[in-house]
DNA sequence: CTAGGGTTAG
């Protein structure tokens, strides 16, 4: 009992490598004869927590095998695991065996399959399964609900979102800071801000707080929308009201000023967020990069770029084809070339518009060896070649009277 | 101690 009770509290607080060495111990000690039903559950959970699934399931089916049936949170675990890594087939195995074994699935399993459903891009799905269990008997609780109102939302479906808002109240649910939070997010994805003001005032009416999430998420959609200005009304507002500005605050307004070319108050920001000892995330640094690479300052943007991998973050891909055009708009052909290469050795897909204008800025600086470098990977990517690209490069290959013309001619228009 | 889910960026 009291090893169980141990793992139990290190699987709460994310621990597993807590767990593991528990486990280690209990094999030392030699209370292995001890291991229950409840310890191999434990451990299963561990094993979903570190998304390693698999092994998970492996360890449930010998388990079974001994007649020994864990609780059906560890089966919800293993479920909600494999609906994340799309094994539908393992899901419904899992269901089936939970049926078998008397584990009647419940609530918590049918939110775990819809909610994965819907963030894996199944919303439709979802939305089926959860009518399926409607038409079953299974009365959905307010999570559930929720789940399905933000699954709707985030595909759009408002109008779907709002029927089952108004069902859900109708059975006596009545919406929570998660409803709401969920609805005004849907609303304001749709640049509806009337709807999500009224729904964000009847929320406070009702008795709720306004919270850093409940902040975020209008300021997530004004930014969305280019009302930056009121967003940052907002950010202040926060602070005078003593609400806690978090990571997804000041990421949020970032990208917001960023977007709308406020590079200066953007890095203020930045600066800001530093000192108020939060630990910036790839996507603190990314819109600034960004915007840094278009206005012309690399230096800068390279400096960002090396203070984030300093920290242990990785850039998304995204982020070296900003480099790389803001280095040809430079014209330093030849750095734009280094991070080119830097990208093939880290396997990562440079986009078209990027390679097209190295191409350009090669060609211009009589690069010709490098421009045909990049030529042929676009070519093997199955990139096409914009008119303008190769107008420049046909140009100097002809003023070159370079004997390669009609080879290199050749190759271009093959890969076209 | 023994069971757990849903909201905000990218």
């Amino acid at each position: 009992m009291t090893w169980n009770a141990a793992l139990s509290g290190c699987l709460k607080v994310g621990r597993t490598d807590f767990v593991w060495k528990l486990y280690q111990e209990m094999i030392e000690c030699g209370v292995v004869a001890d291991v229950d039903v409840e310890t191999v559950g434990y451990l299963i959970q561990a094993f979903c927590a570190d998304n390693r699934v698999s092994e998970g399931y492996e360890l449930l089916r010998q388990v079974l095998v001994n007649g020994l049936v864990p609780e059906n949170a560890v089966f919800n675990k293993l479920i909600s695991g494999f609906c994340k890594e799309k094994q539908y087939t393992r899901v419904s195995e899992l269901l089936h065996t939970m049926i078998a074994k008397n584990r009647v699935p419940d609530n918590y399993t049918y939110q775990e399959v819809i909610n994965w459903l819907c963030k894996k891009g199944k919303g439709l799905e979802g939305l089926r399964v959860f009518n399926d269990l409607k038409d079953r008997g299974y009365a959905p609780d307010i999570a559930m609900y929720t789940t399905m109102i933000h699954g709707l939302c985030t595909m759009g479906w408002l109008g779907e979102a709002r029927k089952l808002w108004f069902e859900m109240i109708e059975k006596g649910f009545h919406p929570n800071e998660y409803t709401y939070n969920t609805m005004i997010h849907g609303f304001c994805k749709i640049d509806n801000f009337e709807e999500a003001k009224i729904l964000y005032k009847e929320m406070c009416n009702k008795g709720h707080k306004e919270t850093t999430v409940s902040y975020n998420t209008m300021m997530t959609g004004l930014c969305l929308h280019g009302r930056t200005d009121e967003a940052y009304r907002l950010f202040q507002e926060m602070h005078q009201k003593g609400i806690v500005r978090d990571l997804i605050t000041y990421n949020t307004i970032i990208q917001g000023f960023c977007k709308e070319g406020k590079i200066v108050e953007s890095m203020n920001l930045f600066r800001e967020l530093l000192a108020q000892g939060l630990q910036p995330s790839t996507y603190s640094y990314t819109p600034l990069i960004q915007k840094l690479c278009q206005v012309g300052a690399v230096q800068e943007a390279k400096g960002l770029w090396n203070d984030m991998k300093n920290i242990g973050l990785e850039p998304i891909v995204g982020t070296h084809d900003y480099i790389i055009i803001g280095l040809c708009d430079q014209g330093d052909a030849a750095e734009g070339m280094e991070w080119f290469i830097e990208m093939l050795n880290s396997k990562l897909k440079p986009k078209q518009e990027t390679l097209g204008r190295l191409v350009e800025c090669l060609t211009q600086r009589d690069r010709l060896d490098d421009s045909l470098l990049v030529l042929e990977f676009m070519f093997r990517t199955g990139y096409a070649l914009e008119k303008g690209v190769c107008h420049s490069l046909v140009n100097k290959l002809c003023w070159e009277d370079n004997h390669f013309v009609e080879t290199c001619l050749g190759e271009i228009l093959e890969g076209k």
